[in-house]
Order: structure tokens, then sequence, then C-alpha cells
DNA sequence: TTGTAAGCGTTATCAT
DNA sequence: ATGATAACGCTTACAA
């Protein structure tokens, strides 16, 4: 079934049935009509390659996650930036093509970037969490290709979503000091990602705002993992040093190890150390005692970056389009808001979308 | 750029650059070293709408994720599915599409088949997770599109990737009874997936061999999540009903929400109540006590489907194909296997590939 | 081994 | 408002 046959059937011109298959309005309400009418007696829809050829757009959006951060896919954090994604494209009638660097050395990379990226098979593309200096960014950037990277870049001419990880780490930082909180250690992420870059940078900006200084031996890099944040939290304790009172986690599957870690040390949470995590994803919020995090809109984010990516689409020659979306704190028990409870917390269900206002559970 | 463009530089015609760049044999070695040189100096990539039209094929694989499963879709399970079919595909040069169901009624569902698969957006599909009677899959067949599940079916005629569900279930509980464990209870997965229905059926199996009667006060569904899996438990230790001695989950993300009922209400894993989960997944696994659990092969099952739905694209009518991958179980502390101990266990370092084979990490 | 030429199913430009 | 007609960039008989 082609364009061809319907418009033979309809009676009319092969362009006639183009624009109405496009929505263009220069067509008669009367030959729309019978147009439309074949088209669902066929079940026509047009092809996709032709379409693309003609037009020379495909309608197809690139999700690139690079070799890079494979390694943490498993995290819930990209089903949740998948999903935004996909919901977005599905809004704007666009296709996701799955990028994904399979092999180290670049080998699978350059092979998936020449045949997605030169071969036109998608219209733009959406980097899934830079790390920094990736050599991809210069790449795109001379071929001029639509793209725009999930963590921001350091660069001002290229185009970035991005959730407020400094302000947040601050906002964590600063709430437990307001507990009286004085030793205050920090898990950071790995040191190559800008998330993570960050959010160490609102931890030590809050430190130094309340006149402290960060101690070396109390800032140790995990790799976003739970157990990362298990091994990272014992390397607090045995450091020798006087033990910290607190610790800010930079992701709550991290936390979620470390609160681990605590309580085989025997040590109380929040009582003898208070703990903030990052992240506010429903899956790993789940935790004796209920962890206290910095939510960061995953989904939206995703959104967001199709949002962009559409507009740079359009307009290829815009600026570059730089947004950055509000953290928030969720604030409960094992920061030492919230008294135990035994039952399970509805986590998520009362956040706001705000930087500044904290909400509790 | 274009092969036109290609030709006039190497001096050849258009088709001994298409010969090249598709590997046929038939070209001279001459001719294809001077194209080769000038598709490098160039850096020529073939354009995928031109190919795709004049082929008659896109080399895209779309990934279809039901609506009726995108709630489980943070579960670390989709991550690891994913991973296994884009490598895949990566190592046969073909793209994945990535189709989601982002809107319920089946809206979303009917727009995104329309274009993707009628428009010929995709070469065949690959149906992540399905539930029993997904209407979509009479709907491929009716269209004669390829297309594989991943998890069973009941019908003959369909071509599905699974694991061996029934068998690990079956495994499992009849470990638990080899730990002379007696009252054995089930916390299920939804009732309307596939996969929970045979993960149950290995239960009751196991305990009907063993002369014991299923209780049903001892079988409660949960929904995957970890969540779930605690109010499951839950539920089970307040059904008034005699204390179960053992219980089998059907998910990790459940089974780790059911050790912390069981902390919860100070009962003691494995001394009061074994546990053992279901999936492996490195994500899910770490826990107090570590888990025992059955281990299947996910990323490998998305491998294999994309293999099977290849195989289909290049042989229509072939038969179908249906093919499940062993599990085997992991016996670590949670069923009693192990003793505790205050460090991390390295879960799936010690994984062996076969149905039968019991590892001991 | 190489080239010629006819599609592939649309969109887009230009008349009418 | 409608219809010819020329692209779009490639694959693939078929001919040489």
């Amino acid at each position: 079934m082609t364009l061809e046959e319907i418009a033979r059937l309809a009676g009319v011109s092969r362009s006639t049935v183009s624009r109405v298959v496009n929505g263009d309005p220069r067509v008669s309400p009367a030959a729309r009509q019978r147009v439309e009418e074949v088209i669902r007696q066929q079940n026509f829809h047009p092809h996709a390659a032709a379409r693309s050829l003609a037009s020379r757009r495909t309608r197809i959006v690139g999700l690139l996650i690079p070799y890079a951060v494979g390694k943490l896919f498993r995290d819930p954090f990209f089903p949740a930036l998948i999903e935004g994604v996909v919901q977005a494209c599905n809004e704007a009638d666009h296709n996701v093509a799955l990028m994904m660097e399979t092999s180290e050395g670049g080998a699978t990379s350059d092979r998936v970037y020449r045949r997605v990226i030169r071969g036109r098979h998608v219209d733009g593309v959406i980097i899934a969490s830079s790390v920094v200096e990736d050599p991809i960014v210069a790449r795109l950037k001379e071929d001029g290709f639509p793209f725009v990277l999930v963590g921001r870049h350091p660069h001002h001419d290229v185009s970035f979503v991005d959730v407020d990880n400094r302000g947040g780490a601050h906002m964590a930082v600063t709430h437990l000091l307001a507990h009286g909180r004085r030793r205050i250690a920090m898990i950071t992420g790995p040191r190559n990602m800008i998330a993570s870059i960050d959010r160490y940078a609102g931890y030590v900006t809050a430190l130094q705002e309340a006149g402290h200084l960060p101690e070396p031996a109390l800032t140790v890099a995990g790799d976003f993992t739970r157990r990362g944040g298990y091994h990272a939290m014992q390397q607090i304790l045995s450091s020798g040093v006087e033990l910290p009172d607190a610790v800010f986690v930079a992701s709550d599957a991290m936390a979620s190890g470390a609160l681990q870690a605590l309580r085989d040390a025997s040590l109380r949470v929040p009582d003898d150390i208070a703990v903030i995590g990052f992240d506010g994803l429903e899956e790993t919020l789940v935790s004796r005692p209920v962890l206290s995090t910095v939510v960061q809109p995953i989904e939206e984010e995703g959104r967001e970056a199709v949002r962009a990516l559409l507009e740079l689409m359009e307009h290829p020659d815009r600026a570059p389009l730089q947004r950055v979306l509000p953290t928030h704190l969720l604030l409960r028990q094992s920061c030492g808001c919230e008294p135990e409870s035994p039952v399970h917390q509805k986590g998520g269900d009362s956040l706001v979308a705000s930087s500044v206002e904290v909400a509790t559970a």
C-alpha cells in the first residue's frame, strides 16, 4: 500500500494524499474526507524511509549512553531518564534510537557514531550523563550535529540540561550543619563525572560558609553503586581520624551501602552519624532508617532534553540552550528530622518542585 | 557527500562504490582500494534512509516495553535486558529503537504501533516481558511482522526466548525442603505475568513432590518492587496462620523488602525463616543476610532474543524459534548455606551457566 | 569485474 | 485547491 494507490482509490493525486497525511491545510474538506476514508479502509501508513529520504529528516532522536557511564546503567537513574525521553518523544511523534558503546576503546563507539550520526540515522542526539571532556562532544560540534547533554558542560557553546547539583549538595550539607553536625564527611561519585564534581563543590562551599574546612580524610570517592558506598563508608570509618558525625553521600544507592556499613560497625543513624543521600528515586529510598535525600527531577530532565533538542533541530543556528532544573531536600529519618517508625514511608509522594522549599514526608 | 560523488572521485560507477560499501566480493582489488581510500578521505557514510528505501530493510530492531510492565521499568531487570539487546545489535550492525507505551488505554500504543510497525520503521520487534494474552501479539501475527517475545507464550506458533522460571523456582523450593523447612511460603509477582505464573508453578510442583500441599494463606502476590515484597511479607506474617519457616520470593527486589519486613518483625533469617529470591542481579543481591537466589541470565536473554529475531527476519517463514535458558541457584546466607560474615559478598562472581549445578559464593 | 538504468515511496516545487 | 514532475541517495537486476 503506497501513497500512489491511496491516491488512485480516492480519485486524487499523490500530492493531495501527501498533504492530507501531513496535515497541510491546503486541501478541500471534500477531498480530505475522501482520502482519510480510504486511508482508514486500507489501514495505510506512510513508509518511514521514503519519508525520511524525501524530507531529509528521520524524526528519530538518538539517546547515547557513553561507554564511560555504561557500568552505571543498572542504576535506576537511567530507566528514569529513558522514561522521560521516550515520553516526550512519543508526544512529539518522534522515535528514540538507543545508542550504547558496548565495547571499550572506542571501537563500537566509532562504528556507532559513523553509522548513526554520519549516516543521518537520527536528527539529533541526547548524551546521557556526560563525563569530563568526552571526545564525542567535540566531534558532534565539528560535524555541526544537533545535540544536548544531560549534565552540564563547561563550555558556553553547547546545549545542556542539568539539575542543580551544587545547590542540592549545598542545601543538604547546610541542613546537616543546622542539625548541629560539625564533622561532615562526603562520599562522592566518580571523579571524572561533572555531577560528582558539582556535588562536591556544593559540599565544600557549604562547609566554608560555616567556617569549616573540608578534611581530606573525610572525603572518599565511590562509584555510584551500593557496594561502592559501602566500601567508601568503611574507608572513612577506618581512616584513623576522629569519626564524622554526619555524611553526605552523592547518590542514594551509595547511601544505602553506607547505611549498611554503619550498621555493620554498630553505629546508630542518625544518633551517631546523620546521613543524607542524593537522587530521590523511589527504588532506592526504602531503607532503615528511611533516607533523607536531595531529590532531582530525572524524568523531567529527560523530557526537557528532548524539548531542547527538538528546538535545536528546528533552528540549527539558535544559541545553545542551557537549562538547570531545581533540586530539593526530602527530609526524613536518616538526618534526624523524623522519628523512627516501623512502617514504610511513602517516599516521593510529597515532593514539591522548588529548589529551596523543604518537604517533609 | 553521496555515493555518486565518491564514484566520481574514484573514477568508477555508483554501483561499484555500493558494492564496496556492502562488502560485495565482485569488485577488483584495485577498484576496491581506490574507492576505500576516497571513502576514508571524504569520511563518507551511506545515507540510512536512502539505503532503507532501496533495500527495503531498515536494519533497526524495535524493543517494545508494553504499558503493562512500564511500572516495573525501574527494576534493574530492564537495563540488563537492554544491555544484552543493544550489545547483540551493535555486533550485527543494527540499531535499536525503544518503543514504550507511555500512556494507558492503548492511545500511545496504537500511535506507536502504526508509526513504527506499519510505517516499516523497524524490521522486527522484541517484546519485553510479556503479559498474559497481550493483544499486540495477535496484531503482529496478523500483520505477518517478525517478532520475538522475551518470556514464553502459551501458543506454539510464536517465537520467544525465556528462562527456566519453573525449573528455577522448583530448585529453590526443593533446596529449602532439603534444609528441613516444611512450611514454605511464596511471594509471587503480578498475576498477569507469565513469569510469575511459572515461578509459582515450580513452587507448587516442588511442594507436591515432597508430599506437601501449598497453603493459600502462605501465597501472596507482590508487584516485583521492594515495597511490594515488604507488604506481602507483612501480610503473610499477620495472616493468623502458623508462621512459615521459609519463603520463596519471585524477585530479588521483593526479597529485599521481605528481609526488611522480617527484621522489623524481629524474626531472624535464616534461623527463624529462610529466604530465597529470584533474579541474581548484582544490584539487588547486597543485603543482610546475603541473599540466596535463583540466577537468571538476563543479558544473555536479550542477546538471544536479537539473534532469534535476526534469523526470523532473514527467513520470514521459518518455524517459530523457542529457546529456554537455564537458571541456577546461588546459595548464600539467607537460606542457611553460608555462615554470617561482616564483609560484603561478591555476588555474581562465581556464577556458573548450568541449570542444575549449584554455585556457592 | 564493471556500468546502465530502473526503481524504492515519499516530499517539495512549480504550474495551473 | 490540485496535479505534474523532479528530486532524495541508494540497491539491484540486467547488460556488457
